[in-house]
DNA sequence: CTGAAAGCGCTAACAA
DNA sequence: TTGTTAGCGCTTTCAG
């Protein structure tokens, strides 16, 4: 093999040269392994001070056929709540000392599958959140990917946990909300084709309709950000509604922007609703109305489903259903007389 | 060896018995090695197909000591500015085929250090943003972390490209901004102690002070989040001050809602300045008025100075310093007479 | 309690 | 062109 000219590092060799040892002592030294004679492991350890040596996690990996690693696959780094979920599933997974690597699908669906499996064999275990891959593909994919946990999504694959949240309660509570404050033309500005839970809200609102068949409800074609919240401000003045359910927080915060600048007041022209309760929810002028997803958490516990797959072979899958929690604040308000 | 019971994984020896050919070849196939026989080379292609054969990437790291990944330390996952980074610094690298491992010291300098050496031992590079350690402590660490970008923080060791921004000049041209509306009594919302761009910023305001001595100018204890915003309003109300400069936009808007929430109108009362340009600045109301940081891009070029060291043994190690860019929008106006 | 040796899955020098 | 063989750095069985 070609030792790699610059390649200065110290491995177990090293210090089981100068602490007089094998490395297998040296090994079981660094392991904590408390057969080792007392006095020959801090020989072992000073060696290994002197040194400063630190084990190579990559032969250690090969070793042990783990790498204290676990995958995150998600479609768009650059929205909030994959941000949120990344995080909580970071600091969870660091406090069990595992690492988490990311990928980033960018919307691309057919990304997804190459990217998870990339992941899942770098890593213990993948975590795959809101995939737009189809639930066929998802389910012939689960098998190779296990251990997996998905959020946003579930599968009928064995072994899968799932962590969902129930999008469809959530838009139907904010539309009650809406209505109990007396607007009777809503508008609900939809989000990606491909995404599940908009598809979720789409089946929530239906339900609304069912419950409230004088209550008049437009869908509108939308998207997931600022800007496509903020383009929609002229299609929401034409349909002459007064009580807006927008995909999410970026759209209302964009859309909120777009309306301001057309001279409408919210909430008095005008009631706007949010999905999702990321931080600058609270902070928007006025504060947004909206569903709370309590995002890091879930974060969190797919951390906690993952741990409890990679230790226990044959762990419950369950699947978890979040109930979004709804935030009154003042972007809201009584319908004109 | 343990060879751990559930593990049904193909490796290239079963490619190799199925294809009637030595390992060696199977790794020449699976490399694009052209000197295989074309016949045999399909022959080992069908034979890694049918078992859906994915080289094992640990095997292979251990084998060239590399990884194809790259790590990131940053203070803070819950920063928008550092979630961009990552995210620009993710998508680069994902084009030229590498991975981001991922690794948040809580703002727990102490913690860096540890989680630096973690991560450059599994990864080829580390990408170190806004380190909170000393600028010794960072001398010391460069060399066993190289090859290392760092981002916001600059070193006297080798090899050791920087990327920096200019907070002190940025600050200085919106607290001219503010001057110029007619702004005489202005305050900063200080961030945080250990950060090393606040300290560029009290740097660029003693500047101005020194060349604008008619202008008073407050330095306030702040934080760098929505909250320390949030709570300062009291304390800017007492100040006096018309111009604001929050440390960032966070800052910025959790003063924003702090000031309308006592009834205060910006800009028409007082008016408020931000720092980075976050992708929510433009959708405040009123929109901020802030310093533009091409954030994405300082991800985008860490990786591509961290892709310089990898290939380039002796690459040069720049210093880039960016230039923050006015964005005059809502949040600021005349003073009033 | 310790060392020798095998093996994790792969790459690459070397020989045939 | 291909196979044999020796690693990469570590863990762990098995003798001693």
């Amino acid at each position: 093999m070609a030792r790699r000219p610059g390649t200065q590092r110290i491995g177990i060799a090293d210090v089981a040269t100068r602490a007089g040892v094998s490395h297998a002592t040296v090994s079981r030294v660094m392991n904590g392994n408390f057969t080792v004679d007392p006095e020959i492991a801090a020989r072992v350890r000073t060696a290994a001070a002197e040194l400063n040596y630190q084990p190579n996690p990559v032969g250690r990996s090969l070793a042990l056929g783990r790498t204290d690693t676990i995958g995150i696959v998600v479609p768009d780094l650059a929205n909030p709540t994959f941000q949120a979920i990344l995080r909580g599933l970071s600091m969870a997974a660091a406090q069990d000392g595992y690492r988490v690597l990311i990928a980033d699908s960018s919307e691309v669906s057919s990304e997804e599958a190459i990217l998870a499996g990339e992941a899942r064999r770098r890593c213990d275990g993948v975590v795959l959140c809101a995939p737009r891959m189809s639930d066929a593909e998802l389910e012939e994919l689960a098998p190779s990917l296990h251990p997996m946990v998905l959020i946003n999504r579930s599968t009928d694959a064995a072994q899968t946990p799932s962590l969902m949240v129930d999008y469809g309660l959530g838009i139907q509570e904010l539309a009650r909300h809406l209505v109990d404050l007396g607007h009777r033309k809503l508008a609900f500005l939809s989000g990606p084709e491909r995404s599940a839970s908009n598809a979720q809200r789409l089946v929530g609102l239906d339900k609304f309709r069912t419950d409230h068949p004088e209550i008049q409800l437009e869908i509108l074609p939308g998207g997931s950000n600022f800007d496509s919240g903020h383009e929609s401000a002229e299609a929401i003045l034409a349909s002459g509604a007064t009580g807006i359910l927008a995909f999410n927080d970026l759209v209302a915060m964009g859309l909120l922007s777009g309306l301001h600048e057309r001279g409408v007041r919210v909430p008095e022209d005008m009631s706007i609703t949010g999905f999702d309760d990321i931080p600058f929810a609270r902070y928007t002028t006025p504060p947004l109305t909206t569903a709370a997803v309590p995002i890091t958490e879930l974060g969190d516990l797919a951390w906690r489903r993952m741990r409890e797959l990679i230790q226990n072979k044959d762990a419950e899958a369950p699947r978890n259903t979040f109930q979004p929690q709804v935030e009154v604040r003042g972007s809201t308000g009584p319908a004109k007389a």
